[in-house]
DNA sequence: TTTATATTCTACCTGTAAGTAGTAATTGGA
DNA sequence: TCCAATTACTACTTACAGGTAGAATATAAA
């Protein structure tokens, strides 16, 4: 009941790179730093946001990443689709792929409010919004 | 954000005992097939479920297992726990075991509610409340 | 006593997420 | 031009959940 590392590490990312927007670019050395992820695992994610468009990345000396998209448009939930993480309105808590409508599991009903809340939560967060809320790690 | 395999599984085959009490026995087979889980993975759940104290086994020719507690008293947090999988206090979605008080990840109060919900779901159902709802898989 | 039907035990296989290693490609600055 | 700093790429290793195989053990019934 925990989102992947993966995915975890991708949103304390890019809320860190939106959060010091002001400086133009940050490079994946001070990034695993500072969010205490290991640095290759990170390069590997980071590849990934520059593959799905959401970071932009300047090779060779002075590079970095910066983000591509303006922070407000960015919800959680896109991040988390990029990693098969996001909550699907048919996945239920003892689904295992069969609960639908007409064959509901046993707690069917009771999952409800929870996953829309974190449905919502992830849908409607942006980047901006939850950037500068605690702490960075 | 789900809970494992084993876990699923193991609710299912507990409720499902739960709701054929009538029966004396049930035995692997019987369940496997009913609950479409593999015979031989279903085994080793059960021969968890044993150690726990949770189901009783008879072994040999007409044996099969019976719930050893009462439906009431079996709260679905202690099937969870048993597989790591329950809900802890200090679990946050952007945790990676780093989330407290002190430091709250970004999304920390926003998974407060749902968190609170999941935890009331699991440690207020008991398998006599879930047995007879939904389909058996 | 033998046999068929059960659970139990030990060991293995497989797929995937997480993490590591090494090298290639790029680029600004000395 | 050359070097150092940077990202990108490819391949590997590790850990673990999920699942499988086969033999051992137990027991009721014929």
């Amino acid at each position: 009941m925990q989102l992947s590392n993966t995915s975890q590490y991708a949103i304390r990312i890019l809320a860190y790179i939106t959060d010091k927007k002001d400086l133009e670019l940050i490079n994946a050395t001070d990034l695993a730093e500072a969010l205490q992820i290991p640095y290759k695992f990170l390069t590997k994610i980071m590849a990934e946001l520059v593959k799905a468009g959401l970071v932009e990345s300047i090779r060779g000396r002075e590079g970095g990443y910066k983000l591509k998209k303006n922070a407000s448009e960015v919800m959680i939930n896109e991040i988390l689709e990029l990693f098969n993480d996001s909550i699907k309105d048919d996945q239920c808590v003892l689904g295992i792929g069969f609960c639908n409508k007409m064959c509901k599991c046993a707690l069917h009903d009771q999952w409800r409010e929870p996953k829309l809340l974190m449905q919502k939560m992830f849908g409607e967060s942006s980047l901006e919004d939850i950037a500068g809320t605690g702490c960075k790690i």
